[in-house]
RNA sequence: GGGGCGUUAGCUCAGUCGGCUAGAGCGCUUGCUCGACACGCAAGAGGUCGCAGGUUCGAUUCCUGCACGCCCCA
């Protein structure tokens, strides 16, 4: 033994006191960073970019944790892991924010012109910019930041140049008027996912439009009009025809006539087409095609006449008339239905739900808009992406995600990647004398020549990611090294905006797939399983979380409530209880350091020194181990971090720690060392597994554990242990739970009599397995706080004594002094009724002759069993409750 | 309208192949300063497994229908 003082740790851990510390320790030692030419097997992870100019949610949280597990990990089991971190520079969202800015300031982007507004969200930029990653930092992510990339650097763009005009080459880009989904408060053209739809109280309007008469037709004779219906009446002054299902009866005679417009000098035909659903309203359906993607379609068909009535502010243009031109699309709704009053040809107007689309960035109606703008002709990529799914080199985690995805690749239109807005990627296209048109990789600068003036959809460069952040299109060894990366990590809301891009093309340019493994998380909720919203007032701060609660807590309580496939519930008060754990943990530490006088971790003593509770704890730390183990590789976050905490704290601390302390505190050093080195390779296994989920305190706590220095000696980078052979041991788990049974069954005894915890007793025990007893006597008197266990045969009842009933026999306490006779048979009446309750279940099963019959045996055979032992422990009840009734 | 997911304790969720007394965390009740930890220890209360049928010896589990809630698409 010792003479010096044992070391000690801080009661109670501080997160603050070790986070900040061990990080720049990390960081200082470079041991996020890897190079292509480190040894092991490449896997790497890119960053889902972050909005450059954004902060940190607990969504970011979440998604940074569950990387940042993974790439902590596969960087112990000795894999060449990076994780590349980087930024996006989210353009509407990004010049939305400057233009407020400079709203603020009395003065917009048109005044300063283009150059002078870039210069300031560049700015803006390198001012606010970043703090998102720094944020991460505080998380624990092991990202190595010396590759950290921007969607909009320099090598960046030269990628995005690159694919603009390759695909233009090839065809797939290309130029067009068409209609489009357009922001009117953005003002530029958005991509049909960009736009989300909600379902809103409307009014459905019917009028007529009146029938141009036949030559030679009476007034009065036949129908004068056809009625129509709609939601958004300001359209009908852009209408070029009325439609009809081709085999409706009522209108048959009226296809191929003219109806009138009302407002306008102008006519136009009813036609017949297989679109329109004859159950729905009149049947007859007005058609806009400037201004609704289906109208479009079958003005397409019908070579119809297309009328744009509005501007990029959604007023309506002197194309309208006098009467409507200049008001905006909402006040132009209610003066067309006055006006169609006045003429009486409003019908009525009618209460409606319908889906209305909204600008994912404004939230403004978007308005379908004829428009030239830029498509990539997305059907070819989306078969080789849907491809690669369906052959499984990519695929989706969970597995339920994959359907929805290819039915999205299937139905998927050209995209319009074209926005009017400054901050973005210039698209590369320039337009000569003449109308012609150049796209090219070199900036044309000839006279009469000017560039596009728009830029590219932010997901045109975010699409790239996967490979233009390890250099692409130049050949560097990180590419060949890295790419195709291993795990993808993103919400499932990001799926169809971000990784059906990435995987279209990926394969398209390269012929990999981009990763290998999609890995879909839920979404964080609050605690009632709502949408966390600044409105709503339930948004929980990461930041607030790892400042009260520290990084490891705020960690393990996103990890544990992120089941496979389900949304992610968080309430700061579990954190509290994840902290808990972590000051558990820390506390488990502090015991083993101040008892393993030197032991570090090393090589076990020979399993004939074992203890009973050494078996037990290494045989359930396999267990626990496999486990672990198969929830990591299947990303099931909730049961890696569910598992570990309940061994932790229900087996390590509640019972080994507890067993242990009669070697470490008894007189048999040989023994003791033992234990010592049991203990010394338990924590050691237990802090590697749990190390990728809680960074810290894990390694703050391995480091006292085996004097590691720290830098380049750390947890972070020691080997991740293999599940070793020969330590599954369901014997010694048997016996030892036969001892937890005695154990606990004493704990009851005491709590519902009201006995003190402190109080010493005897206990006399007969048992089936009197030997395991007699040979742990020491270790059940510590663990039951008895004086002193005897073992007999067999146990007779006395006036006096209580008995007990344990899993493996009968236990008798003298009952002088210790307990209450009253309280203790009503202890025994409930336990009657339960056993009483548990034997008619059992005989009813029983009784059952179809059970008997046909049930199996082995199934029947255990009730019969159960049956007779509930028989006899009800028979020992009865004599009890007599013989203590005899002593009152 | 089409498709998907869900409904288990007060709250949030596990529950393997249909079969021991349906579990956890938080919350609640009671007792406890026994040499790691009161950020703790021990014990306890709390469930018509959404509803109705069906299959089966037996259903939280499988099937059908319904109700309610959420999500995606149109």
């Amino acid at each position: 033994m010792s003479d010096q003082p044992a070391p000690q740790l801080p009661k109670a851990y501080d997160p603050a006191a070790v986070e900040p510390d061990l990080y720049a320790d990390w960081v200082g030692a470079g041991l996020f960073h890897a190079a292509p030419d480190d040894p092991g097997e490449p896997f790497s992870i890119v960053i889902p970019p972050p909005n450059v100019t954004g902060s940190l949610h607990v969504g970011h949280a979440l998604d940074n944790t569950i990387q940042d597990v993974i790439i902590r990990r596969e960087r112990m089991r000795g894999k060449n892991a990076v994780w590349v971190p980087g930024t996006d520079h989210a353009g509407i969202a990004t010049q939305n924010v400057v233009e407020k800015l400079l709203a603020a300031e009395g003065t917009d982007r048109h005044a300063i012109g283009r150059e002078a507004f870039l210069e300031r969200v560049w700015a803006f930029k390198e001012e606010a910019g970043g703090a998102i990653l720094r944020q991460l930092r505080r998380l624990g992510a092991s990202a190595d930041w010396d590759r950290e990339v921007f969607t909009f650097d320099e090598q960046r763009s030269h990628a995005v140049r690159e694919v603009f005009v390759s695909l233009h080459e090839q065809g797939l880009i290309y130029r067009g008027n068409r209609l489009i989904n357009w922001c009117p408060r953005c003002n530029t053209a958005l991509s049909d996912i960009e736009v989300e739809h909600e379902d809103t109280r409307g009014e459905l309007a019917r009028f007529v439009y009146p029938l141009v008469a036949l030559e030679g037709e009476d007034a009065g004779d036949g129908p004068t009009g056809i009625e129509v219906a709609t939601t958004r009446a300001e359209t009908m002054l852009g209408d070029t025809a009325v439609a009809v299902h081709p085999d409706d009866e009522r209108y048959t005679q009226l296809v191929g006539r003219r109806v009138r417009h009302p407002f306008q000098d102008r006519t136009f035909p009813v036609i017949a087409d297989d679109y329109v659903d004859p159950e729905f309203g009149s049947g007859a359906v007005k058609i806009t095609p400037a201004h609704d993607p289906n109208d479009h379609a079958i003005a397409l068909r019908h070579e119809l006449d297309v009328i744009d009535i509005m501007d990029d502010h959604a007023v309506l243009t002197d194309v309208v008339g006098e009467r409507f031109a200049g008001m905006d699309r909402f006040t132009a709704r209610r003066e067309v239905k006055g006006a169609l009053a006045e003429l009486d040809l409003l019908l009525g107007v009618d209460a409606h739900d319908h889906a209305v689309g909204h600008c994912s960035r404004c939230h403004t109606a978007v308005e379908p808009r004829l428009s030239d703008q830029w498509f990539v002709a997305m059907r070819q990529l989306a078969d080789k992406a849907a491809a690669a799914v369906c052959d499984g080199r990519t695929v989706f985690v969970p597995a339920a995600y994959t359907k929805p995805f290819l039915a999205w690749l299937d139905n998927l239109h050209d995209w319009c990647i074209s926005r009017q807005i400054w901050w973005g990627h210039r698209i590369p296209a320039w337009y000569g004398p003449d109308g012609q048109v150049r796209v090219s990789r070199e900036d044309v600068d000839e006279p009469g020549w000017v560039q596009d003036e728009d830029v590219l959809d932010t997901w045109f460069s975010s699409q790239l990611w996967p490979f233009s952040v390890f250099g692409w299109p130049d050949e560097t060894p990180e590419l060949a090294t890295w790419f195709p990366t291993s795990t993808l990590v993103t919400g499932y809301d990001i799926n169809t905006f971000w990784v059906s891009r990435m995987l279209m093309i990926s394969l398209w340019f390269t012929d990999e797939v981009p990763f290998r493994v999609v890995h879909n998380h839920g979404l964080v909720r609050d605690e009632f399983g709502k949408k966390m919203s600044k409105s709503f007032g339930n948004v929980i701060d990461p930041l607030d979380l790892i400042d009260t609660y520290g990084a490891d807590a705020t960690r393990f309580a996103l990890l544990r409530s992120a089941a496979p496939g389900a949304d992610v519930p968080l309430a700061e008060e579990w954190v509290e209880g994840t902290k808990r754990f972590a000051n558990k943990l820390w506390n488990v530490g502090g015991f083993a350091l101040t008892r393993l006088e030197g032991v570090r971790p090393g090589p076990m003593p020979p399993p004939p020194a074992l203890a009973l509770e050494d078996c037990w704890i290494l045989s359930r730390l396999q267990a626990v181990h496999l486990a672990v183990d198969a929830a990591y590789d299947s990303y099931d976050w909730a049961t890696v971090s569910r598992t570990l905490y309940h061994f932790v704290w229900d087996e390590l601390a509640d019972w080994y720690v507890e067993a242990v302390k009669v070697r470490l505190y008894g007189a048999d050093a040989a023994a003791a060392e033992v234990a010592r080195q049991v203990l010394a390779n338990v924590a050691d296994r237990v802090l590697r597994l749990l190390h990728p989920v809680m960074p810290f305190v894990t390694e703050a706590l391995w480091r006292v554990l085996t004097g590691a220095a720290g830098g380049r000696d750390s947890l972070m980078v020691a080997d991740w242990p293999l599940p070793e052979d020969g330590q599954a041991d369901p014997d010694s788990e048997r016996r030892f739970g036969l001892l937890q049974g005695l154990v606990t069954e004493v704990n009851r005894f005491r709590s519902q009599n009201g006995i003190a915890p402190s109080a010493r007793f005897e206990l006399t025990v007969a048992s089936g397995e009197g030997d395991l007893l007699a040979e742990q006597s020491s270790l059940v008197c510590s663990l039951a706080g008895l004086s002193d266990l005897t073992v007999v045969p067999d146990i007779e009842d006395r006036h006096g004594t209580s008995t007990i009933v344990f899993p493996a026999g009968r236990a008798q306490v003298e009952l002088a002094g210790l307990i209450d006779v009253d309280a203790e048979l009503a202890r025994l009446g409930k336990e009657r009724d339960r056993l009483a309750g548990d034997l008619a279940r059992t005989e009813g099963k029983l009784g059952n002759a179809s059970f008997v019959a046909r049930a199996p045996a082995e199934v029947v055979e255990r009730e019969r069993s159960r049956r007779e032992e509930l028989l006899a422990a009800r028979a020992q009840l009865d004599e009890r409750i007599e013989a203590l009734t005899a002593l009152r």
